[in-house]
DNA sequence: GTGGTCTAGACCACT
DNA sequence: GTGGTCTAGACCACC
C-alpha cells in the first residue's frame, strides 16, 4: 500500500482483495481475514480495515457471518459484474483523457507502444 | 465544469485550459482572462480562480505580470513536455489498473473495441 | 511572525518551519502540527495554515497522510538541497545588489565589518 | 527589465537610474528623460513612467522643473545616503537570511567564495 | 483594472 | 481529528 497517494487506502487495499479474487488467489466461499488481521498485515488503522468489509459488503464482494467472520462472495457473477464495471470506467476514463490531450481512438495502439 | 466530481474544480479548469492550449485554440503569449472574469466565466469563486492561476504558472503554463494579467506561456515546448508526462502518465496508469484486473497489454485493442 | 512586513505570512511560517529543521530541531519523519494548531500557534487563519503545508509539500519538504497529519520530509537531502539553493540565491542577489552599487567583491568582507 | 519578476517595474528602473548616478553615467545636476521617453525607452506604461518620477523625487534623487524636465539631483550627498541606506539594508538582510540558513558571520567569505 | 494575500467559516472524505 | 476544497468578501500594491 502507498501510504502517501491520494488514493484512499481502504480502496487500494479493497483493488488489492479484489485482484486477488479474480485471479483465482481467493476462491469463491473463502474465509477472509478478520479485520484485525487485516489490520496487522496492511499495517493500517482498524477502523479502516472495518471500513474495507463495510464497504466491499455494500458491493456484494463478500458477506458475513457474525461471529464466524466475513467471506468472499461465492457467486462468480459478481465478480465479473464488477470486472466489467471498472473496465468500462477504466477504459472510459482513458479515453476522455487522451482526448482532452489532443488523440484520437485510432492512435491509442501506436501511443502504448511508444509510452508503455 | 462538474461541480459534483470527486476532481476538485480547480484542476478540472486547468485541465480545460491546458486542453485549449494544445489544440492551438489558445496560443503561445496570449492573455488569459482575468482572475474575475475566470470567475464569472466558470461560475465559480474568484478565490477559486486565483488558485487556478497559481497553479497553472507553478507548472509553468503560464506568466503573471503584476497589474496587467495572466499569460499563456510562450514557450510551447512546456506545453509538450507536459503532454508527454500526462500520456506517460495516463497510459501507465491504464496498462497496470487493467493488469490488476487480469488483462493482457495484447488484450487492449479488442478490449477498447468492446468497451468504448 | 512580522503581520506588516511585505514578505507573505505564509512564506515568513515555512522559512520558520524551514530553519527549524535545518537546526535538527524537527527531524526527518517527525509529525508537524496540524493545520489547526498551527493556526492557533501562530495566530493566523486556518485557510493560511493550511496553504503553509501545501506549499511545504509542493517544495517536498513535507508529505500527508490524509486524516492522520503532516510529517517532515524523511530524506534529509532534500533539505541540503533547498539549503544548497537558497544559499545560491541569497549570495547571487546580495553580490550583483552590491556591484549595481559600484562595490566589488573584494570589498564585501570590509563592507560586511563596516555594515552589519 | 525583468517584466516577470516580483520586483516591481518602477523600482527596477528606479534601481536601475540610481546605479546609473552612481556610476557617474548620470551626473548630478543632469537633465533625465522625460517620463514619456522613460516609457518608450524601458518599454513601461506611461503611468508606470510617471511614478517613477514621483517616487524618485520623494528620495531626492531628482527634482523637477515645470516645464522644463526633471533632473537628477544637484547635491551627491544624497546619493550618498542613499548609497549607505542600501548598503545597510542589503548587508542586514544578507546577514540574517544566512543566519537562517544555519550560517555564521565568519563563514561568508568561504560560503561566497564557493557559492559565487 | 490586475493579481496576491488574508480572514472567516463551511463541507467533505479519510483515519 | 486531519487535510483538501470551496465560498464570501476584504485589503493591498501594481500598472
Amino acid at each position: 500500500m502507498d501510504f502517501k497517494s491520494n488514493v484512499p487506502i481502504y480502496l487500494q487495499v479493497i483493488a488489492d482483495l479484489k485482484a486477488r479474487m479474480l485471479k483465482g488467489e481467493i476462491r469463491p466461499g473463502d474465509k477472509l481475514p478478520s479485520s484485525r488481521e487485516l489490520a496487522v498485515t496492511y499495517e493500517i488503522n482498524p477502523n479502516t480495515a472495518a471500513r474495507i468489509y463495510t464497504e466491499m459488503e455494500r458491493q456484494g464482494l463478500s458477506y458475513t457471518r457474525r461471529g464466524i467472520g466475513t467471506f468472499a462472495t461465492e457467486d462468480p457473477s459478481v465478480l465479473e459484474y464488477h470486472r466489467n464495471l471498472e473496465l468500462k470506467r477504466i477504459i472510459g476514463e482513458f479515453i476522455s483523457e487522451l482526448e482532452s490531450l489532443g488523440c484520437r481512438i485510432e492512435d491509442i495502439p501506436g501511443l502504448i507502444e511508444e509510452y508503455k
